[in-house]
DNA sequence: TGCGGTCGTTGCGCTAGAGCAAGTTCGGCG
DNA sequence: CGCCGAACTTGCTCTAGCGCAACGACCGCA
């Protein structure tokens, strides 16, 4: 379980590495493929999750079958939040998008965690205050702004986080057009021009379920632009 | 400071009375009028409000100068949650709608109660999921639904909120259409079509900065339709 | 009781972007 | 190595709804 010291986890900032080995012990460890429903909007919240390795789609559904992503999750974060409030339901769906890798603890055992540290009440608190932020700039930009712009700030938005060790361009987006659109509320068919009309600019190149991110100040430009 | 008896405040359902008033008398009350700024988009926060009478709509700004509205607390909310995580800042403005009669409390005094009061950590923790909740629901509404099936909800979703003592028809909803315009995303001149439309077909009666609604079923239909 | 500003009303043109249809390309599996 | 299904591509049509403009109604204030 060394893999768990590797990746930091926001989630378990501040942990003593004595306390961190007691947590982990007390985690489960799971192995999913491809397109597993981890789970259902509605179902009871049984666990917390913390991914290893993969990524993971949290989505809801609307009644005309049209889905709605609200983030991609990857190494390092904590999904199914909703476990550390006792008696409640998870509120989205998540589904793999790759090969996962994950832990998983039982809601009462994170409850009792929750009790004992209070830096981990910090950090969970900080998280849901976070994730709200998130959505609310989402929602404003859903409201506000054009498919180009939603499309160039999601994208630039995906970069920012998983800008790891490779700092130079080009940049690869493992991400495919239908979950480009997904994740910005519009059509594949607009994603699929717009992405185009960059490739023509040479602001990257698409490929097959990913792109490659050649010019990102240019990018940027194309999210700011009031 | 009775007043705060009356008003049933979710984040301190569940402490004991004699707790109730200690925790009272730590805080400050204010007198706003109207369009008053309470805070704004990345102000430290440093204090969390409790509303006991009056409105305040919380929204968001976008660069172009279009707001989006989130929310529009009432009485027995509580608003600026940010302050319970330390050193944070406000997440977007709050802006009084009326005249308005609130409680305060400064951040730290919020998060020394947090300490001190599991009920009351549990609650926030509460509170803030069923925030984000929201969130995820306007956020797929407004990717999936069209302005009308918008609207409707909307105008569903207050009445629900507001059923206190009148539950029989028509109920009035004091919104402004250009309120109803920000909180879900649409123009004020659409929103207007749609208020007339409905007016047409007996739903309800348009009226100045305000609507009476005389056919809760049917704007449900409008509401549900897949 | 009149005045100014905010809010509501409505006609009109226009465009962003949805969605259908009919390909094409790719990757994985047998 | 060939097949199948999923993903991508692109032309076309069509409409929801934005926003301008111009006007009308109401409210608070002096």
């Amino acid at each position: 379980m060394n893999t768990s010291e590797i990746i930091h986890y926001r989630i378990f900032a501040g942990i003593e590495p004595d306390d961190m080995t007691a947590i982990t012990r007390s985690a489960v460890v799971i192995y999913l493929k491809r397109d597993t429903l981890l789970f259902a909007d509605g179902d009871p919240a049984t666990h917390l999750y913390a991914i290893l390795s993969g990524q993971i789609r949290l989505y809801k559904l609307a009644a005309n079958g049209r889905q709605s992503v609200f983030r991609i999750a990857g190494p390092g974060e904590v999904i199914g939040l909703s476990a550390i409030v006792p008696h409640s339901s998870y509120t989205l769906y998540a589904q793999t998008m790759t090969r996962c890798h994950i832990l998983a603890w039982l809601a009462p055992t994170v409850q009792s965690l929750m009790e004992q540290y209070a830096i981990l009440r910090q950090n969970c608190l900080q998280l849901l205050a976070e994730y709200r932020e998130d959505l609310q700039e989402q929602l404003l930009e859903l409201a506000t702004s054009d498919v180009e712009q939603r499309l160039a700030k999601s994208l630039m938005r995906w970069m920012q986080r998983h800008s790891d060790t490779t700092n130079r361009e080009p940049i690869t987006v493992p991400l495919a057009q239908r979950d480009l659109a997904d994740l910005i509320g519009a059509s594949p068919y607009t994603v699929n021009r717009l992405l185009h009309k960059w490739q023509a600019e040479g602001l990257l190149q698409v490929q097959h379920g990913c792109l490659l991110v050649y010019d990102r100040q240019r990018l940027r430009a194309k999210a700011e632009r009031a």
